[in-house]
DNA sequence: CTACGTTGTTTCTAGACAGCATGTC
DNA sequence: CTAGAAACAACGTAG
């Protein structure tokens, strides 16, 4: 089908063939035959990198153009929603105003009611849901993206309820893997299904077995017998390769032989510009052992780098500058990253209890990112068969079909939380106005029989009633409580609420960080640290110096809690350590963890913390117990002792710039105001940019004269010129 | 007795959403 | 129930 033909607004065919695209592929066409155009609601399930996004823009952009109001593009990352909102800005050439919101990232500051185009996570719309904004109501449609996440455990149920929600009130279009059960979601969303295997560029698969390469048509290929040949095939044929492992310290270990293979293919500019690449990163361990790969035109990527160090070998993988990347299933979903040649090394992954098979589902993803379209004509995934038989995976994960979908909305925790959403701010008055709710959900469309899940709710009603959360009345009647509204309104696990309402009597009778930190690391939204064995004692022991601090008591050794306590004591400790001003470099080596943990366990700290002060606030608050909590909250937030509070409130002063301030003698901003501009300026990490931006923010008139600092340690460059 | 090598034993394991009000090194 | 690498401990031997 010719984009030509569309029937859609001529506006919107203009843009599109502007990019160059005349012709639209198969499934696209068929999509938007299905009747999604005529506002018919749509299961699209196609592999990635089939052309869902062009199907979703041209269903949105060709509604907003006709008949207005707004459209909701809801994605599972927010790495994805800022690619998203890039592609989507394309829009604003119609006049079609498009915006980004995530927990931690809005790309305006304006409220969203201007836009047309929002591209959100689902836990951010979520919560856009119950704090009842009120352009909701404009929106006419909602693309749910990657909506096979409504099976994951623990961010399934959100996407449920969402789409549970906007059912019958919006025109929803999801975009889905392929799965094992699409009709099913499609019957329950009342929509058209369309199906395909079809990718633009080819995907050959194959289980690669001790040198042996047989893809799935049967042919076989001759290699050497490790699986690194693999890899360094790709990189002398001019392409680059994805290699998926299980845990992180393969994909470092990996990285770095592969290194060591790749090194030799490379050429001079290229090693300089991936020396140069290396040069810009941080100095911790972990950046270390990617500089090493680095200079070999490989990395690894997984959770444990930091948000730019990610990005950055992203950006340089595309550009085709880093060779091989070796990762954990970060990238297996994540932002848009194809490569010529995906090796999988595990098919296997520890999962709590023990090892698991990763599902299909996943393992197709995977080889999913093979195939460049713009480069290759087809692509290659191949399974390395280590432990399982070839056979075996061929079948399983080649031939074999993804499972199905399961409602995930019966996980207690996820269901507490949205029991006590629908009360308290989706107008759900009674028991059987919740059952009304809970009987159009997908668990209800797949499962028909509603008694256990009823049973469930039941049990969470009677949780919610007896903690204050909510109230009944004498006719049975649910009442919402400041208690339970403001909970729901900051989004976390009513059991976190109840464990900070429990906690306030001891707190306030001695408020301390390392009592409030364990506190924060033993609620359910929290990420904890796990204590090693041969750390164990160390973390009893602290336990115990510090018991009169703590506001729990320490569990026995027989405790089911024991193990999870140790954590959270070794949790709080990092925190500790963190607003004690302890070098970043030293935490990562103390608590042997990585600089992207730590970033998560602040980010989370953070939002909590916010929260424990935001329920404190209900309780008859004490004023000084108050203005505690808000200093260990800004502190918590900048990592500083509390006599660089004051410092760290100026714009870009953080922990490092705020304590070579106090140390140089400028112990607040009265001292910043009456100081010179010069001697500022010899202060470490003070430059002229940085001061001139304090002047600006306290609106003090004072010219930063451009006298420059004393240069600090020429580089090689400099030395040449 | 010490330094070092060998062998058996124990330990450990992926990822990442949410509030709010503005700006890290 | 299914793995595999690394850290660690125990043991053994040469000098």
């Amino acid at each position: 089908m010719k984009v030509d033909e569309l029937p859609v607004d001529e506006r919107l065919k203009r843009v599109i063939k502007e990019r160059g695209i005349e012709e639209l592929y198969p499934p696209q066409a068929e999509a938007l035959k299905s009747g999604v155009l005529e506002g018919r609601n749509l299961v699209l399930a196609i592999p990635t990198a089939s052309g869902k996004t062009l199907v979703s823009e041209i269903v949105m952009v060709d509604k907003l153009l006709r008949e207005g109001g707004k459209a909701v593009y809801l994605v599972p990352l927010k790495a994805l929603a800022e690619e998203k909102y890039r592609e989507f800005k394309e829009w604003e050439s119609l006049g079609l105003r498009v915006a980004a919101t995530t927990g931690d990232y809005d790309s305006t500051d304006d409220w969203l009611g201007k836009y047309d185009i929002i591209v959100a996570t689902a836990e951010k719309f979520d919560s856009l849901l119950r704090h009842g904004a009120r352009w909701i109501r404009d929106v006419k449609l909602v693309v749910a993206d990657e909506v096979h996440l409504i099976g994951s455990y623990d961010r399934g149920a959100t996407l449920e309820m969402i789409l549970t929600h906007m059912l019958g009130r919006a025109q929803i279009l999801a975009l889905s893997a392929t799965v094992g059960n699409a009709e099913e979601l499609a019957e329950w969303l009342d929509a058209a299904l369309v199906m395909s295997e079809w990718r633009p560029v080819q995907l050959r698969k194959g289980v690669f077995h001790t040198g042996t390469l047989i893809w799935e048509d049967g042919t076989v290929e001759r290699y050497p017998e490790n699986w690194y040949s693999l890899v360094t095939d790709a990189v002398k044929r001019g392409k680059g390769a994805l290699v998926f492992v299980n845990t992180r310290r393969s994909a470092e270990k990996e990285a770095l032989a592969l290194s060591k293979l790749v090194s030799s293919h490379l050429t001079k500019p290229e090693k300089r510009a991936l020396e140069n690449l290396a040069s810009q990163l941080e100095d911790n361990p972990t950046s270390e052992k990617l500089k090493k790969a680095l200079v070999g035109g490989v990395a690894f990527h997984h959770a444990g780098l930091s948000r730019t160090e990610r990005t950055l070998i992203e950006d340089a993988f595309r550009e085709g500058l880093i060779k091989v990347i070796t990762a954990t299933p970060t990238l297996s979903a994540g932002v848009n990253l194809p490569s010529f040649r995906v090796v999988i090394r595990d098919t296997k992954r520890y999962a709590g209890f023990g090892w698991t098979d990763i599902p299909v589902l996943e393992i197709q993803q995977m080889m999913g990112r093979a195939g460049r379209p713009k480069y290759d004509k087809y692509g290659e995934a191949i399974i390395v068969a280590r432990t399982d038989e070839p056979g075996k995976l061929m079948e399983r994960y080649i031939r074999g079909k993804p499972e199905k979908l399961f409602s995930m909305l019966a996980n207690e925790q996820a269901f507490r939380s949205q029991i006590l959403a629908l009360i308290t701010n989706f107008g759900v008055k009674s028991f059987s106005e919740l059952v009304h709710f809970l009987e159009r959900t997908f668990y209800a469309h797949q499962r028909k029989d509603l008694s256990s899940l009823e049973y469930k709710a039941k049990d969470v009603v009677y949780f919610l009633v007896e903690n204050e959360f909510i109230d009944l009345d004498l006719e049975g009647k649910f009442q919402a409580l400041p208690f339970g509204k403001r909970t729901s309104q900051l989004y976390i696990d009513p059991l976190t609420a109840k464990k900070f309402k429990d906690a306030f009597p001891a707190l306030e009778k001695n408020p301390n960080p390392f009592g409030i930190f364990q506190l924060i690391a033993s609620t359910p939204d929290m990420a904890t640290l796990t204590a090693r064995r041969r750390e164990m004692e160390d973390y009893l022991d602290l336990a115990y110096e510090l018991e009169d601090k703590l506001y729990a008591s320490i569990p026995y050794y027989e405790d089911s809690r024991f193990q999870g306590f140790l954590g959270q004591v070794k949790t709080a400790k990092v925190l500790l350590d963190w607003i004690n001003e302890v070098p970043e470099t030293r935490i990562y080596e103390t608590y042997n963890i990585d600089p992207g943990d730590l970033y998560r366990l602040l980010e989370l700290a953070d939002w909590l913390m916010y929260s424990l002060i935001e329920l404190y606030k209900l309780f008859d608050p004490k004023e000084d117990i108050l203005q505690y909590l808000r200093d260990l909250h800004l502190r918590l937030r900048h990592g500083v002792r509390e006599e660089l509070l004051e410092l760290v409130r100026l714009p870009n002063i953080g922990r490092k710039r705020a304590r070579a301030l106090y140390n140089a003698g400028f112990r607040s901003v009265e001292d910043i105001v009456r100081a010179k501009p010069a001697e500022l300026l010899r202060v470490e990490g003070i430059g002229a940019k940085i001061l001139d931006g304090i002047y600006r923010h306290l609106g003090i008139e004072k010219s930063v004269s451009v006298q420059e600092r004393p240069k600090k340690r020429g580089t090689l460059e400099d030395f040449l010129k």
